[in-house]
Parts: C-alpha cells; sequence; structure tokens
DNA sequence: AAATAAAACTGATCTATATCATATTCTTTG
DNA sequence: CAAAGAATATGATATAGATCAGTTTTATTT
C-alpha cells in the first residue's frame, strides 16, 4: 500500500537534492566568485525574516532552526542540517525580504550567494530551476507533516516524533548527544518546556529512552514509532 | 515599519501570478491540445492525495478546499479559488503523487493539464520556471501564514481570521453568502463545530457581525480585525 | 404537507496541557 | 572554590476548548 500520511513531525529539512549539479562550470565559477564565507557562533542570527533578502544562504556546517517570528512565541518550521538551502522562498517577485528568521544551534559555516545572481541562473539555466522547483517542493512536504503533526497530534506523539527524527535525519544514530536544551525541544514541538521534561520522564520511566546528560539513546524504537503514530 | 508577521490565518491561496503569461504561441498551443476539461458537483474530489499526479489541475471556476488526510481529521491548507493552479507541489522526481487532497465546496470546472507536459515545458522555458517558482513561493507564504495562526491563536482570533479573509479575498465584499457550513468552518480553523457555533454567536452578540441563514455581514471590520490580530 | 434527514444551536461535563510556584541540579564565572 | 545563574525537575492549580447529550431549526424527500 502506498503511503499517503504525513505522519512525522520530522523537522528536519534534509534535502537528498542538490540543484547545483545542474550549473554548468561557468555557472558554477559565476557563484564561486560572488559568494562569501561566514561563521556563526552557536545561538546567532543567520537571517532575520522581513529584513531585505540579499542572498541565499548555503549551510555548509553547522544545524540551524527555520522560524517564524511571532509575538508570544516562534514558530518552527524547521531544522536543517549542514548542505541544505535556507531562504529559498525569498525568490519572489516583488518581495526581496526574508519569510522567516534562520539561528544556530551549533557553531556553523554559511557561504552566502547574491540574490540576483541566484535569480539569474534561474531565469537562464531551466534545468536548475526545475531542481529549485523540486527541492522547493520538497521542502513543502516536510512543513506539511509538521503542520500536520503540531495540529493534531498531542504531547506524547510530538515529542516521540522529535526524538525519532533527530536520531534518523541528523545523526544517522539512535544513541546521541542532544544538542538542543528541553526549552528548544519545547519551541520545537508547541509544547511548554515543563511538559517536555515530563514527557521526557514519562519515556524514561517506561524504558523507551535513556538520558544521562546531554546523551540520549532511543532504547524501544518501535514503541517509540507506535506513540509517534498513534499521536 | 514594515510587516514582517504572518497575522493571517487566511487560507486563501488567491495567486496574481500566473504563470503562464511567459509561455510562447507554441508553447500555449501544446498545452492547449493537451488539455481536458472536467465539471465537478459540489463536494467532489478533484485529487487525492497519494494517488498518481498525472495532471496538474488549473481551477476555471470554482471554489475548492486543499487538504491534507488525516486519521482522525483532515487539515487544510487552503482554500483556492478560481484561477489558480492545484498540484505544484506534485512537480518533484521520483514521487509522481499528490501530495494533498482537494475537494470542491462548490460547482467547479477544471482543466487537466498533463503533468509530463508541464515539466516539459519548465525544463525548457526558464522564466516560465521561474514564475512556477514565484508561485510557488507564494503559495508557501501563505501556508506559513496559516500554519502560525492555527498552532498560536485562539479560536476568536482563527474564526475572526477566516470570516475576514473570505470577504476580502474571496467576495471582495463585506456582506456574502457563505458557501460553507458551521461544519465546515470548523475544520478550516481547526476547531469543533460547536466552538464554531459559540464564537459565532459572541461576534454577533456584541455586534461585530450579523447572519441571516447562510448571509453574512461584518458590522465592525475594525473590531473584527483586531481580534484577529490580537488571536 | 408530512416525514425524514441534516444542520444549527445549547448546556453540562471532562481533559489535555499551560501556567505558576518552588526545589534541585548543573554550569559558568568572578 | 564559592556564588550566581541557567537549566532541569516536580507538584498544584487553572483554563481553553473538546466531547457528549440533547433540542430546535432548516432543508430535503416522499
Amino acid at each position: 500500500m502506498h503511503n499517503t500520511g504525513y505522519t512525522n513531525t520530522c523537522t528536519v529539512y534534509n534535502s537528498k537534492l542538490s540543484c547545483f549539479e545542474e550549473l554548468t562550470e561557468s555557472e558554477l565559477e559565476i557563484i564561486e566568485k560572488n559568494k562569501v564565507v561566514v561563521n556563526y557562533h552557536k545561538g546567532e542570527n543567520i537571517c532575520k525574516q522581513g529584513s531585505f533578502a540579499s542572498h541565499i544562504i548555503y549551510l555548509s556546517e553547522g544545524l540551524v532552526k527555520v522560524y517564524l517570528e511571532g509575538k508570544p512565541k516562534n514558530l518552527i518550521l524547521k531544522i536543517s542540517p549542514s548542505g541544505n538551502l535556507i531562504g529559498l522562498p525569498s525568490i519572489y517577485d516583488g518581495n526581496n525580504v526574508f519569510l522567516y528568521s534562520a539561528a544556530t544551534y551549533t557553531d556553523s559555516v554559511v557561504e552566502l550567494i547574491d540574490i540576483n545572481i541566484f535569480k539569474q541562473l534561474i531565469k537562464e539555466n531551466a534545468k536548475f530551476a526545475y531542481r529549485v522547483i523540486n527541492v522547493l517542493n520538497e521542502h513543502a512536504v516536510q512543513i506539511y507533516g509538521r503542520f500536520y503533526c503540531l495540529t493534531n497530534k498531542q504531547l506524547h506523539g510530538r515529542l516521540a516524533d522529535i526524538l525519532l527524527c533527530l536520531a534518523q535525519r541528523i545523526f544517522y544514530e539512535m544513541e546521541f548527544d542532544l544538542p538542543l536544551s528541553r526549552n528548544d525541544l519545547a519551541e520545537l514541538t508547541g509544547m511548554s518546556t515543563e511538559s517536555v521534561i515530563r514527557v521526557m520522564k514519562d519515556f524514561k520511566d517506561d524504558g523507551l529512552i535513556e538520558t544521562n546528560g546531554k546523551a540520549i539513546k532511543i532504547v524501544n524504537y518501535e514503541m517509540m514509532n507506535r506513540i509517534s503514530e498513534v499521536g
């Protein structure tokens, strides 16, 4: 049976698709010549919603959250590991503005590509543009899934989602050092910090996970997965 | 000051951008020759999440909801009036599948464009592709806004949002015949039908709106707007 | 027009989860 | 190394909004 569901809050946008493969040597050279490399510390903002989007951001190292600014609290759209582009939705005529903010969870390295050059490449190289469309759509699927989960699943499901997601899509292991605080997890799952702590405790008490400081181990994958699915 | 916020649940995706303007005569002809026109009755499905996406759908008449299928309940991503494309996110290599379902609120007319022809045009005409990217991004903004509202605003804010949205973006008038049931509104705002009714009553009692059967009139626009903003 | 079905409405109750208040542990820094 | 500051933890309380169980109104069918 075909999988029609968006059953994962999984927040990680980890594109398998690179659009740059479709560029010619000379086009790549244009990018190389016009890009700038910038280092960021943990917790810094790499772009700010509403500010002028002069660049497309390529995350070459690190881990960032991409989020909408909100009055009482922000809304995280995705977390993005290295190898992904940030700011593609800014390619939008008459509105050269970042549609979201992004901030680093860990020290990160970023390459800034002039947005006008990027746009020019799209307008000249249809294959490249096609790839960009693919990346945007892949991204859309992720956001849809997250949207569904945050609006439909409850606490245990959402937290299970995120933990599985980190294990599977960021660390590729069931045991990892969590670079996020309980507070970060709360923001990510749309729950209160206290609830994160309580649900984590539930998971521990039920033998689904083990924690030791920042270290987390998903012991009972099957069960965690069921919790994530059931909500 | 620049408006950086996504303060509207507004669900209506009403693109000002048409991507077809960038096509040449002969390209348009290709589309004309390969398109099929289909009529739908109110309440019918025009595409189903997970099914093979053989076509891009152009809504030439009517009003539809675009939604994710969910076990206890669905999640509406947007409502789309005539003049918009549905199914663009299906342009996604290795996954020729509808990423969402769509169903009509009213009798509708649809033009089906073969997805392979559409893809081919993207790959050959970069300007066209650029427009498609613009449409996708415009769309993304809408969904982000809705995402924010559904996860952060509470009942009164959400319902005020939708009513304003219908008035401003669908009917272009403060007085209109609502083509949606209370149940539809509930689905749209992510609340229970009973709550929709209660909040509607609150609005009526406070003199913000007047209703008479299917007819709705937004009397106090200012106040409704404030409710929508405050949440 | 009577009968049936479907919306719309109302009130009572229940529950998931936030919020608040406070305690404990861990981490940084003077 | 002590002191201050974060981050984590825990229990009590509050509440927005769902769910349930009905009633009334509107729409549809016979």
